[in-house]
DNA sequence: GTGAAAGCGCTAACAG
DNA sequence: CTGTTAGCGCTTTCAC
């Protein structure tokens, strides 16, 4: 039988006969306590039905066993798988998650970074794709530790997690030149945005030039990161009679080519198509999605390990992770 | 200029030569403060960079501001627009999100509750098909209070926010029989869920007696809900001789739809599909599918904006809330 | 191996 | 309108 409301250590303590912080003892798995007053005070525990109030734990402590998550939209798929491999290990490690969705809202990060902050988290992971300056000073400012998962900052001053995106661009151009594809759109997000850039494009760009294609900044698109934005971009892509598309995006890619099925294209014969997501989006049409395959969810959990060892003051070697992309070749490309 | 390390409010009754209480009021947004002390006191939480301390807060108050959002897994469609709804409409009051993933285990669904009260959170929304009665008992202790999202209890004893299933199901085999299709199959989850036996199963008998037609209990079929299930649970669909199915998976209702079609299948006009949930898997497949339309943002925000309502002790005329739902008519039936 | 005591940073009566 | 005084429930030296 538990009292309803709950016992505090001072009940145990009292109890048992024994002072805090001996009760406080045994329930940190300290281990100078005598195996008999452990008992007891476990038997107390059990009867009492006490469960350690973390709130105040953490104010004795200074640590909440708390991690901030920072993403633009938990229905993205992109990011909920990363916040998968995030929570797992977070949960292996003991901490809990504080989820906080900001739409890419520089405001709403910078609000939610200080918030997190306030709820003294241990530690924060931030996804997005750009940071602004004002973000990055409030991070810098949030003295709890942070890393980026899938997302890049400018000056690769943050810890991170990725895969290589110029690399992961240009075998994808590679491929769509060797099937003898040389009109070969990209869809990014706003050139403004580092990722796109100094990443992407730079990628393309390199792939192009190895090819002896000439670069034409008619096939280069900027798109948001949906369906109906994939629709609407790929009328122009067709206007500028592009023979393959790479797009940073699932759901885009996806409007694109249903757009260009319904106006005669055949894919992949016509039209090629690369996407870079590789969520499951990409296996449920016809033709499936060729993709550039990102271990989205190694990318959430290593960025996550990571952030245990930083909150433990750890020495890190690499704060610069690539981790391995693929490509999975599928219907929307030839070879 | 702020000071690194935190200032506490102490330093701020301090540097202006108030007491704390008087500092505590004006970051609190009371009225008893004279406009001119309250005017100073700001100014020198801005010079210190002073940030209120949540943890010390929640202990004082016993109030963290924080909900939790016990969920099966992020990276379901349907349940993470069920938690984008509730996010927003959390944030908007203020709170913030603690967030688990539980993969429907009745055993972390436990710890994840037992773990968040714990954390002193004011309040938790439980998301997952079925309540295990060991998971009941302790939410019936964790004295927070506790809303359903999509989700059901078999007793109906906890507020809950869903669409009424047992109409949408009826509604959907309806269309089907006007369709002139009679072997209708139905694809659940466990009938232990009392969401199917109880719900969608009795959808679907109840259309079928007021079309006459006699249950088959061949046509029902359990399958897990990802995509590979459904590709799989289709060959016995398919060998069952069914003219259609309602599935409650979009993922299930894809690898049905794939693979009929690569059977021979013409989809609507020998074997209609509906499926259950309405994500933006329904749109971007060839053709779309129909769907029952769930408004999945508004239960998450309805069971979010009832819960603060509960926390806040104020009465509620109906926890038994039903949403609306419509039947979204796509390329998979023929009306 | 165990206890005493001093906070952690803040809120909340209660006075005045 | 403002200050004083207790805590909230726990951890953490520092003694013994």
């Amino acid at each position: 039988m538990q009292k309803k409301s709950s016992a505090t250590i001072y009940d145990v303590a009292n109890r048992v006969g024994v002072s805090l912080a001996t009760v406080s003892r045994v329930v940190n798995g300290n281990s100078n306590v005598r195996e008999s007053t452990k008992r007891k005070v476990l038997d107390a525990i059990e009867e009492l039905g006490y469960h350690p109030n973390a709130v105040a734990r953490g104010l004795a402590s200074k640590k909440t066993t708390t991690i901030g998550v920072v993403m633009p939209d938990v229905t993205d798929m992109y990011y909920s798988e990363l916040a998968r491999g995030i929570d797992d290990v977070a949960n292996m490690y003991h901490y809990d998650v504080l989820l906080t969705n900001t739409d890419e809202d520089p405001v709403r990060e910078t609000m939610a970074v200080n918030n997190l902050a306030s709820k003294q988290v241990d530690g924060i992971i931030f996804m997005g794709n750009e940071l602004d300056r004002e973000v990055l000073n409030t991070i810098a400012g949030a003295d709890a530790p942070v890393v980026l998962a899938g997302s890049i900052d400018a000056e690769g001053q943050l810890p991170s997690v990725n895969i290589d995106y110029v690399k992961a661009v240009e075998e994808a151009v590679d491929t769509m030149v060797k099937n003898k594809h040389k009109r070969i759109a990209l869809v990014t997000g706003p050139m403004t945005h580092a990722i796109n850039k100094l990443h992407r494009l730079v990628g393309y760009q390199t792939a192009l030039e190895k090819a002896d294609i000439v670069f034409d900044d008619k096939l280069l698109f900027v798109a948001h990161q949906d369906y109906a934005a994939g629709l609407q971009i790929a009328e122009k892509i067709l206007a500028a009679e592009a023979d393959g598309v790479i797009a940073y995006d699932d759901e885009v890619a996806l409007g694109i080519m249903n757009y260009m099925r319904e106006h005669g294209k055949r894919i992949p014969e016509d039209f090629e198509i690369i996407t870079s997501n590789d969520t499951k989006f990409t296996i449920v049409t016809r033709p499936e999605l060729t993709s550039i395959g990102q271990p989205k969810y190694d990318i959430g959990a290593v960025a996550m390990r990571m952030l245990t060892k930083l909150m433990n003051n750890e020495i890190i070697d690499d704060t610069q992770v690539k981790l391995p992309h693929t490509l999975e070749r599928r219907g929307t490309t030839i070879n």
